[in-house]
DNA sequence: TATAAATGCTACTAAATTGGTAGCAATTTA
DNA sequence: TAAATTGCTACCAATTTAGTAGCATTTATA
């Protein structure tokens, strides 16, 4: 149950062209997130042939969202990254032991991707803007301490 | 973003242990799930360290819940199997790069726990049975045709 | 008290997955 | 035509997963 590099990094590059509003280009990423630009094109041409980004090639060209921001979920990037977030066989009904588990990892599956579905390129930008200047005050995502009022955890909400 | 096999194995054994509300040995648990007693143990181990189950050693002895099946949770399973469920390291606050992807995992670690704890291995078995009386008709959780009114995955609910 | 049945523990291993790298082809702009 | 860029395939090292094996320890019971 671990998020997978490609799922992370995926993630991180369709956040910077959401940002960006333009294209961008493997290398440009690679500048920002700090991994070779080779294994980011690998990832960018997983979510070009997913629909969820568009290429161009040649001077000028890199990678752009086919979408507006706003339609575009975590979800769509990460299920592209993840092989579908197929928890378990099972959930996807490929074969089932029904071993009395069945029903918890269905479950989970789709918990996880209402999750994801439910959060947009847009969210994520404008909840790292509220961050970066300062709003949220101590109530970091990546510690445990939230403060009252945060948008990002809710976890004191 | 696999379930591990022990998170899987682990989950049947205590809803194994959940349905006979009684001591089994890991004998009983390889006829009953179909993988070796041996592997069975170390897995068992890890939720006897975890205080999930009990042990006896000896004739007669084997492995119980530690508590009563209500108050036993999937998530208390699936943790002490899954590493915590920590599914990227900076969500649980061990280190972040503040890449603006954070919140995401932030939100899904916590969606993930808070699905699991809110099953206990009782509805386990209440869904188990429930499905083996044939009431939910063709909505099997492992496939997916989900008639209306069923208990299991609420899909068309 | 012997014995059989059971868990506890550690070490090992084969297979699969992950996380990349490398190199060349194709495309496109200037 | 040259440079910049994505597309594609093959390869590889490290890690993780999914077990197996063997012996130690404990315990009920005959």
């Amino acid at each position: 149950m671990k998020i997978s590099s490609k799922a992370h990094y995926g993630l991180q590059a369709v956040f910077i062209l959401a940002k960006t509003g333009d294209v961008v280009s493997a290398k440009t990423l690679e500048n920002e997130i700090g991994v070779s630009c080779k294994y980011l094109e690998r990832i960018m041409r997983i979510l070009t042939n997913a629909g969820v980004v568009l290429a161009n090639r040649g001077i000028q060209g890199g990678y752009y969202l086919a979408k507006p921001a706003n339609q575009t979920t975590a979800g769509e990037v990460v299920r592209a990254l993840e092989d579908q977030l197929e928890i378990i066989d099972c959930v996807t009904g490929n074969s089932c032991n029904k071993c009395g588990t069945s029903f918890v990892w269905k479950k989970l599956y789709q918990g996880i991707n209402d999750i994801l579905n439910g959060i947009t390129l847009s969210d994520m930008v404008a909840g790292d803007i509220l961050s970066s200047l300062g709003i949220e005050g101590e109530c970091d995502p990546c510690n445990n301490s939230c403060k009252q009022g945060c948008s990002s955890c809710n976890k004191n909400n």
